[in-house]
This record gives structure tokens, sequence and C-alpha cells, in this order.
RNA sequence: GGGCGAUUAGCUCAGUUGGUUAGAGCGCGUCUCUGAUAAGGACGAGGUCCCUGGUUCGAGUCCAGGAUCGCCCA
């Protein structure tokens, strides 16, 4: 029996995740490592979900989102955290009663309640954990380590009594108000609307567009400028794209920096600013007079239309805002108080009565005579036409701008005078954006970008909802408006204790038919209609999933020891939504953040750019992609493609590179050791001490460069062996600090990336360099590659955790599963520590400087067209200081990637070689500033020779720079090589590598025997052995062939496993393969022996 | 209309406090290897670093304006 399970290198990976998945649920292992850390007593590492809805199946952009909950408390558990995950769903709000008024053919509340509001609300309780199934299996199958089985659930009695909860304290603050404002507002379907849900239903559209006089009628004494420039006569012209508006036109509103001018035009004078003097009048405008917007302040007018006149003191005069503009209009603004926000300021300002003639369906109402019971937007004809019969109308034309629809029934919205409950954030606007300043934003623009700005244009959070499916404001009235008392109850105690009977579901309509004492005057309370931003639900889960503060005492522990969280993500369209609403809620009620950091992924678009979206129909579904590739590559994508912020162009394509590239390569690179490891017949037992006992920088295997590399030879191989072992878990030292260091900081991309460098570098130059050492089965190479596979699985955990999991399973557990004082997860286990003893920097400058060398000397062979495969007499390598000593220690190395017999180097100043002095810009620049144009010159002007004398003696170099002299030390110049002659050559700054290109006979001799093995080899697969099967060779055909054959016999024996070599002459007829090498022809028989 | 972000090779993306030959992978072309690989390796072609102006001895990088795209908001 082997000692690791073979390595199938075209295992098929869904495949093998659902075994780890199964091993996963089998074993309990996520459950392990919580109580494993728990026991520890380890710090906790805090992460809050944000509950999805489930009442969609989840999709593509779902797994990334989750790809980012995952990494970082996995990563944070492997380095000795307690990181509880608890999952939680979202389920009340305006989209699900959506959902259900689809399914049962409604779109009206007087529908939904002629439906019946329980039977309503059961069906969207029913409806939002429809596919909680799917998101449980999906989030399962992707690796998601987080507790499904304990979610929090905000439409459970113990969510919304937390909710309630928090709501008391805003109340008790004074915070929770009940206020009229004005709301985007929905007259058909009789509700006001969402900012989201405004957002996404602007639409362009032509609306008309009216330029109308209004009349002075009085010119105040005014402080600002004891002379008025407007007489009574002028008529004040103002812009509205609203017509409907002007029926309860209250104030005129001027900005009072702005310039205003008093302008004649066709014997009338108007009154307008006067930068739009020239689009509204025209160019026959002659202007009277012009002065600041202050000076109209007070002035009187007559109103278009006179159905209600009665708007108090200052109602119908010009009054100052500053939210008035000459981008377009006259800058003059028509404000009518209950229909805009900027306008029902303006009255609160100015205590004009807020008069509102249209009723709750969209109409006049019976105040205004001629246009009563008419919807307001089709009365705008019928309006402008009386303008014009008054001359009150002074121009009319169609104006396209985008509007806000209702996006459910596109009925244009009317932003609308409205009684709402509202929270009085503005009042801890202060407190957020010092709280915002402590969170660390991933990207960090989003802190000042986005999310400030947000916060600096806060408004107090309209909280009520006059809808049917979501948490009850828990506000009891009195029902004696005499007595006007009001209760926000905190507690299911708290309404008992005022004599409520509470009934068994909190939702509406059963919590509507509690009935409250009054402490004031002994009536009834009863309860207002509204429900709650679902909003304020997810941004109450720190503390309502676990039912603070009315936990038990666990519940309570987990409050206290998760708050606040150290970690969220969600895509950055929560901006508005849940960062906000968790933000603000924490500061209300702890005066503090309730997240540290937060990383926000952008969105996922097609491959052509588009936003993925189900009515473009260019989704892709998750499940294909983890049929087809998995949840590793899918995870891998996500983590390492770009910054997710950056949004993602997706398709399957990509993912599939990503596993070629990556996966794959990883897995042949586990596969091979496993392969060897068996053959050798090793088993874990072997590797039980771990590095550096083990290390292959054992005493007395320290490495000499020899005097005479041959690439072929064992002992020097031996030697670079060492070398490589040591270069390659040094370079694993400073890969696991840069992906802790990347980790602690939230960039999973650039960890990821490092890993991915890492097994690149550990497949195609460590293995690949090291393969003959495993063939003969030396015991450091082994050591060496198993240690760096099994710490690569421990850096990949968090990342790809199947395949992590897997290579850790048997590289250390082995075919037996023995796992001895291990763990058997690799998640169990502890992140690795980069150990510096283990580093050694001067060792992989050098190993780069070799492989730059080696790269030069290919290209030269290119340029030169002589194949590897032919040896070469020598390579002069041209190389500066320590370069030449680190590349000379792997000479060996590089003369056998070169395959040339012999390195030599050139550092001085030899015959062959023509340097150029230039100069290092960077210390240099500085220095000089503006003369360094002409300092460069003076560098480049000097000799050569001289400057690398002077460098080596470790002398200054004086230049001569306009009649002063200036020192330079060796850092502020460089010398470059320039090309040799005779040799072919390939250079690159300060480096370059020449191959004398001359062969004679054995150099001949050997590359022909190096083809006759190539061809040997290919004779043997097309005879179907196997690689280690040993034959009996015969060869025949042109006789300088033959002569190199013989010349290397045992070199070509050895490469080919023949146990005989017969030389034959003439044709051969015993059905020998036929190969031509260089011109020649020969023949070669196998026969297994 | 406002805010935020992006724009680098055919495609997907890197690019350090500004430093003088702008990189990688994929794709493409040529070659190579066949004793780990749905492969590996080498070499090559491929660039107006979106545009214009500015700062600077020096700009892909900093500043201003513009264009295009995306997102958020109104």
């Amino acid at each position: 029996m082997p000692g690791f399970r073979p390595v199938d290198p075209k295992q098929s990976f869904p495949e093998l995740e659902r075994e780890v998945l199964e091993r996963w649920r089998d074993g309990d292992v996520f459950a392990r490592q919580l109580a494993g850390r728990r026991e520890q007593g380890a710090p906790t590492w805090s992460f809050y979900d944000g509950p999805p809805t489930a009442n969609g199946k989840p999709g593509s952009h779902h797994v990334l989102a989750r790809a980012f909950k995952d990494v970082y408390p996995r990563f944070q558990a492997m380095r000795g955290h307690y990181v509880p995950r608890k999952a939680g769903w979202d389920c009340h709000g305006l989209p699900v009663e959506l959902e259900i008024e689809k399914e049962l053919g409604i779109s009206s509340k007087a529908q939904i309640e002629e439906y019946g509001i329980a039977e309503f609300n059961q069906r969207c309780r029913e409806s939002v954990l429809r596919y909680v199934e799917d998101w449980n299996r999906l989030t399962e199958r992707i690796g998601f380590w987080i507790d499904l089985d304990d979610p929090y659930v905000t439409m459970t009695n113990d969510y919304i009594e937390s909710v309630w909860w928090s709501l008391r304290q805003v109340w008790d603050q004074g915070r929770l108000y009940n206020r009229h404002k004005v709301v985007p507002y929905c007259p058909r379907c009789g509700t006001a609307l969402s900012s989201h849900e405004v957002a996404s239903g602007y639409e362009d559209v032509e609306d008309p567009s009216v330029y109308v006089r209004f009349p002075i009628t009085r010119v105040p004494p005014n402080d600002a400028i004891p002379e008025s420039p407007v007489q009574v006569g002028d008529a004040l012209v103002a812009w509205t794209t609203t017509p409907w508006t002007l029926i309860s036109n209250a104030a005129l509103a001027v900005g009072p920096e702005i310039e205003y001018v008093r302008a004649e035009l066709d014997g009338e004078v108007l009154v307008l600013a006067r930068d739009l003097v020239a689009p509204v009048l025209g160019e026959r405008a002659e202007v009277l007079a012009h002065f600041p917007g202050a000076a109209l302040a007070g002035v009187r007018y007559e109103p278009p239309f006179t159905y209600i006149t009665d708007y108090g003191e200052r109602g119908h005069t010009v009054v100052e805002a500053d939210f008035v503009s000459t981008e377009e209009g006259t800058g003059i603004v028509h404000t009518a108080i209950a229909f805009g926000e900027d306008d029902f300021r303006l009255g609160e300002q100015y205590g004009i009565t807020l008069q509102n003639p249209v009723l709750a369906d969209g109409t006049f109402d019976e105040r205004i005579t001629d246009f009563a019971g008419r919807f307001v937007k089709d009365a705008d004809p019928a309006i402008i036409d009386a303008l014009r019969a008054t001359g009150r109308l002074f121009r009319s034309e169609v104006y396209e701008h985008s509007y806000p629809h209702c996006w459910r029934c596109g009925t244009p919205l009317l932003y609308y005078a409205k009684t709402s409950w509202y929270v009085a954030t503005t009042e801890v606007r202060e407190r957020m954006l010092a709280e915002n300043e402590r969170i660390g934003w991933r990207p960090e623009h989003v802190k000042r970008g986005r999310f400030g700005k947000w916060l600096e244009g806060n408004v107090d959070w309209a909280l009520s909802r006059e809808r049917y499916w979501g948490t009850p404001l828990p506000i009891w009235e009195c029902g004696d408006a005499a007595c006007g008392q009001v209760l926000c109850a905190g507690s299911i105690a708290e309404l008992r204790e005022r004599g409520g009977e509470v009934p068994d579901d909190l939702h509406r309509p059963y919590i509507d038919d509690v009935v409250l004492r009054c402490e004031g005057c002994g009536g009834e309370m009863r309860r207002v209609v509204e429900t709650i931003d679902a909003w304020w639900d997810s941004g109450s889960m720190p503390f309502a999933q676990f039912h603070h503060p009315f936990g038990d005492e666990r519940q309570e522990q987990e409050f206290a020891g998760r708050f606040p969280a150290d970690y969220i993500c969600e895509g950055i369209d929560q901006t508005r939504g849940w960062f906000y609403s968790l933000l603000a809620i924490s500061v209300l009620l702890f005066d503090q953040t309730s997240y540290r950091n937060c990383v926000t992924p952008g969105l996922i678009a097609d491959p052509e750019g588009r936003k993925m979206s189900t009515s473009r129909g260019n989704v892709v579904d998750p499940w294909q992609v983890l049929e087809d590739h998995g949840a590793d590559a899918f995870r891998w994508y996500y983590l390492t493609a770009q910054q997710p912020w950056s949004g993602y162009r997706f398709s399957a394509d990509t993912i599939g590179e990503a596993v070629r590239q990556f996966t794959l390569t990883l897995w042949n690179t586990y596969s091979f050791w496993v392969l060897y490891a068996n053959a050798d017949g090793l088993g874990p037992e072997d590797f039980r001490n771990p590095l550096p006992a083990a290390s292959p920088v054992a005493p007395g295997r320290e490495a000499r460069p020899t005097a005479n590399p041959v690439a072929l030879g064992r002992e020097a191989e031996e030697a670079t062996g060492v070398l490589l072992d040591r270069w390659i878990v040094s370079r694993l030292q400073g890969t696991v600090r840069t992906v802790i260091e990347r980790m602690e900081d939230f960039d999973a991309t650039n960890a990821g990336r490092a890993i991915a460098a890492y097994v690149e570098e550990l497949s195609n130059w460590y293995v690949r360099l090291s393969r003959r050492r495993f063939w003969e089965g030396e015991r450091a190479a082994f050591e060496t590659l198993r240690h760096c596979l099994v710490e690569v699985a421990k850096l990949l955990a968090p990342f790809t955790p199947f395949v992590a999991e897997e290579i850790h399973a048997n590289l250390v557990g082995g075919a037996a599963g023995g796992f001895g004082e291990l763990p058997d997860s690799v998640h169990l286990r502890d992140f690795p520590e980069p150990d510096p003893a283990l580093s050694d920097g001067e060792l992989e400058a050098g190993v780069a400087a070799a492989q730059r060398a080696i790269e030069l000397g290919r290209a030269a062979r290119a340029q030169a067209g002589v194949k590897v495969r032919q040896p070469l007499a020598r390579a002069v390598i041209v190389a500066t200081g320590s370069e030449r000593a680190e590349i000379e220690r792997l000479s060996e190395l590089v003369a056998g990637e070169l395959n040339v017999k012999r390195l030599e180097f050139v550092a001085g100043e030899g015959e062959l070689v023509r340097y150029a002095v230039k100069p290092n810009y960077r210390s240099l620049g500085p220095r000089f500033g503006k003369l360094m144009p002409k300092a460069a010159a003076a560098v480049e002007a000097l000799d050569p020779g001289h400057v690398a004398e002077a460098i080596r003696g470790e002398r200054r170099i004086g230049v001569n720079l306009d009649g002063a002299e200036h020192a330079l030390a060796a850092e502020d110049l460089s010398l470059v090589m320039q090309p040799l002659e005779g040799y072919e050559v390939e250079a690159e700054a300060g480096r370059a590598v020449a191959l004398s290109l001359d062969l004679d006979e054995d150099l001949r001799r050997e590359g022909l025997a190096r083809e006759i093995v190539h061809a040997i080899q290919n004779a043997r697969r097309r005879a179907g052995l196997e690689v280690t099967d040993r034959i009996a060779l015969a060869l025949a055909g042109d006789d300088e062939l033959l002569a190199a054959a013989r010349a290397h016999e045992g070199y070509v024996a050895a490469e080919t496993l023949a146990t005989s070599v017969a030389f034959r002459t003439g044709d051969g007829d015993d059905g020998g393969l036929e190969a031509t090498i260089d011109g020649g022809r020969l023949l070669i028989a196998v026969r297994a022996s």
C-alpha cells in the first residue's frame, strides 16, 4: 500500500470538492474550529453578515460577496482568533410585498386591505424564506463557513422586540418625531416611496415649461437698499415645469447674492437674474438697472391664482433662499410649500402657512373650483390657458428632463407634504462623521467620497411606511385629541403593563388590535398605522440578532463580545443602505460605529461590460460555474482577478483560465511529489520532523560551486540542489510575510497574487530544475518540496479551502489518514509564520541574477539559431561586483540551463567589453535640479575606464559643471556594458551574456548524442513503453551518428534505460524506427528487456 | 444636473514616495521539451499609458480642463 494516496493529474475539481465537503460535514470541521479557538480563550474577531432577502435565487454576484465574507474570517481564525459567523435573513419590506401583489394580481393598498392584511402578511412570511434552501446549498457548496443553523431572522418576535427597544431609546432621546415633510409620493399607489425606489424610476419626459409674470403690488422700505430699484407694476418673472403648483404659489425666492436686473422689453418692465436676460428675453431687452437679490426681499406681488390666499404675513412676497441658481429659469423661483423640499423648508423658515390643495389621490380639492377633481398633471394645459387668458403667461415651451416615476405603475411622482415619522439623525451627523473616520474602508476613497459625502448631506431618517409587511412602529396615541398622550413602547412587557393583550405574532394586523390604557386621561390608546423602514431592521442586527437587551446570559455575552464588528462586507450599493443604517443606529444607541472595517466589492458585468441583470438575461448561473470549474476556481477568480471594488468582467472562460494557470499548476506539482514519493516507498511518518530539523540547510551540505561544472554531473547537481532547496524555502518566508501583511490589510487580491507567484516559481523553477533529484530519490528534495506544499496549502486555505484541504490531508495524513499530533484539517492549523532564519536575501538575489543570465543566454541562442541541445564550449557573462559572485555560486545551474561547458566572467575592462557611463537620475536629480541635463551630459562624457577604476578603488569621481567641481560617488552612476564583438550576445542594462559558437568535434558529437537520445525517447514512446521499462537498444544508420552514440554510449544508455546497446551496420531490418538527425539517417530498434 | 470612480498591449490586469528601455497572463507568430502538466520552457511581434494644457531638470504617476464609460444620487 502506498504511503500517500495516488493523485490523478487529471482530477476533476468539482468532484474533489464534493468529497471534501463530505469530510467537513462528517468531521464537523467548522464547529471544531470554533470550539477549538474558544477553548484556547482566543480573542474574538467579529464578523457581521449583512442579511439578504431569500425570496429569490442567489446569483453569481452573491458568490462574489460571499467569497470575500469568507476569506478574511478564515484567515483570522487560522491566525488564532475566535471568529463566530452567524448568518441572517432580511424579511421585511416593500419588495416582499410587491412580490406577493404580483402573485395575487393586485396593485393597490385598497386591494390588499380587501384581500385581508392577515392573509397578505401570511403570504409575505411564507415567501421570504422560500429560497432559503437554495441559499444554504450554495453557501455550503462554495465553502462559505457560516452558521446557517441558527441565523437571525428579522421577522421573529424576539428580533422585533429588540428593534422596538432601539426605537424607544431614540424616542427617549427626543429624536423620534412626527412631522409634515415633502416626500416623493405615488398618488396612484397611495404611499410615499423610499429614495431607493425613486432612484429606480427616473425617466426622460417632456413637461410644459412656463415663464410667468408676477406683478409687483407693493415695495416695502428695505434696510439694505434705501431706494428700491423696482417699482410697483414691474413684473417679476418666474419659471416652473410644474404649472399645476402655481395654483398654490405662496412666495417667490431669490438668491441674495445673485445679480438681478430691471429690464424693458416691448414697453414692459420685467425683473429677473442678470445672467438669464439674454436666454429669456432675447437681445432686444434693455437693462435699466441691476442690483443684488437682497434688494428684492419683502417685495409683494399679485399671485397668479387666488383660490387660496391665506399664506400668512410673508405669503406672496419675495424671500431669500440659498438654493436659487442661475443655471436655468429666471433666477426667481416659484415656491409652493407643499410640493418641494426646498419650498417646504423655506415655508418653515419664513413661517408661511402650509396649504395643500391636492388630495391623496393626486386631484385638486373642492377649493380649486375650476379644476377640482382633476388629476394635477392633467390640468397643466388648462392652467396654462388660464394664465394666458389673464396675461400672466410670458412664455410657454416644452422642456425635456428626467423626472421620477413610480417604478411599479409608471405614474409620475408628486413631491408632496405628508405626515411621517422621522429619526433626527442630523443631530448626530457630526458623531457619525467622526466615527466614519475610524472605519477602515476598502477602497479607501469611500470614506471621504461616497459614504462621507452622503453623511455630510444627511437628512433626518424618514422611518415610517404606510404599509403592511414590516416591523410595526410601536407608537400608541390616545384617542382623545385633547389628551394627546403618545407612548413609544420599548418592550412586550411594557405593552402588558399598560393593559395590552400581546398577540402571538407582533405583525399587523394583530398588533393593531392592541389597545392600551392612557395614563393621562384613562382613555384608550391605539397604535399608529405605520410600519418602519426595513433598513432599520437590518441596521439593528448587531444587537437584535441576540435579542439584546432581553437576551439570556449567553446571548448578552455574545452581543457584548462581538460588538463592534471587526469586519463587514457588502456591495457598494449598501452605502445608503446597510452601511448607513448600521452606523446611524449604533451611533444613536451606543455613540460609536458598529463596524471597524468594510470591504465593498463592485458590480459584475458580462464580457461586454454590461451590468449583469436578470432582465438583460446575461446572468451566469453560479451552479453552472461550480459544476464546470468548482468553488475554488470561482473563489480564486473573484479573490485575485482584480481589486474587488473595480468590478468584474465576468465570463466562465476567465474562470477556466484561472484554473489552468493556478490550480492546475499547483495540483501538478503536488501530484509530481506524490508520484515519486510513493515510488520511493515514502510515507507520512518519514516526514514527521518538521523544518527546520529536517532543514535542507543541514550542516555538512553547504554548497560549493565546482570548478568545472558539467551539466549532467551528479555531484555538482547535489550541491546546486541544496542551494535551490534553501532558495525555495527562503522565497517561502517572503511570501508568507507578504500574505499575512496583505491579508491583515484586507487585501486578498495581492495576497493571493503573491501565493500564485510563489507557486509559479515552485513549479517552473524549483521542480523543473530538481526533477532529477526526485527521480533519484534524494531525500532533501522530498523534504523541501513537501514542506513548501504543506505551507502553501495553509496559505491557500482561506482562498481555496478545498484544494488546500486535499493537499494537506494527503501530504500530512498520507493514504492511511494518520495525522499524529497534528490536526486532521488544514483549517484547524495555525497560519504560517515567516522564519527569518530561513530567509536568505543574498541567495534570492543570486538566483534572480542567474535567472536573468539564463534568459539572456537563451535569447542569444535563439538569435544564433542554435538549439539548447547542442552543447557549446562557453558562455561569457558580463556582470558586475556582487552579481558576478552570485551567478558564479550558481554557475553549474546556469551552465546546465544554457548547456555550455564553461562559464567565464567579464567584470573588468576586458578587450571584449565596452562600457558606457550613465547617470543615476534618482540620486543626482534632487542634487542638481535644473542643472540635471548638463550633469547627465557631463557624466556620459566621463571616461569609462577611469570611472571603473575609481569605483573599484572606492574613490569619488569629479565632474566639472559650469566651472564648478562636483564629486560623485559610485551610486551616482552606473557602468553599462556594451555588446561584445565576435560573440552572439544579448544584453540589457548592466548585464550581457555572450556565447561562443565555435564547435569542435567533441561538442558536435555530444550534441548529436543528445539528438539521438531524443530520437530514442520518441521511439520508446511510440513503442508504448512505460517510462520505467528497461530496453534493449539497437542502432544503425549514418556513420557519424553511430560514432557519436558510441562516444557517449554510457550517457545514451543511462538516459534511455537501455540495458544493452547494439550497433549494426547496414539498414537493419528488424522493424526499427527511422529518424533524421542533422541530415543523417538513424535506425532505432527498441525492445523491452 | 451633482458626487464618486475608471481609462495602460487584441483581451484581462499590474505599475512603489515622480527618475529616463512601462510589465505579467491569455491570445497571436516562431522555436523547443516529452521521465509532473487539459501541459512546460524560450524567443518574438504587439503601446499616442484617453485628450489638451500646466508644475518639474524629469510625468503613466502630481495639478487643471475636457472626452468616454460605470456606479451612486437628484
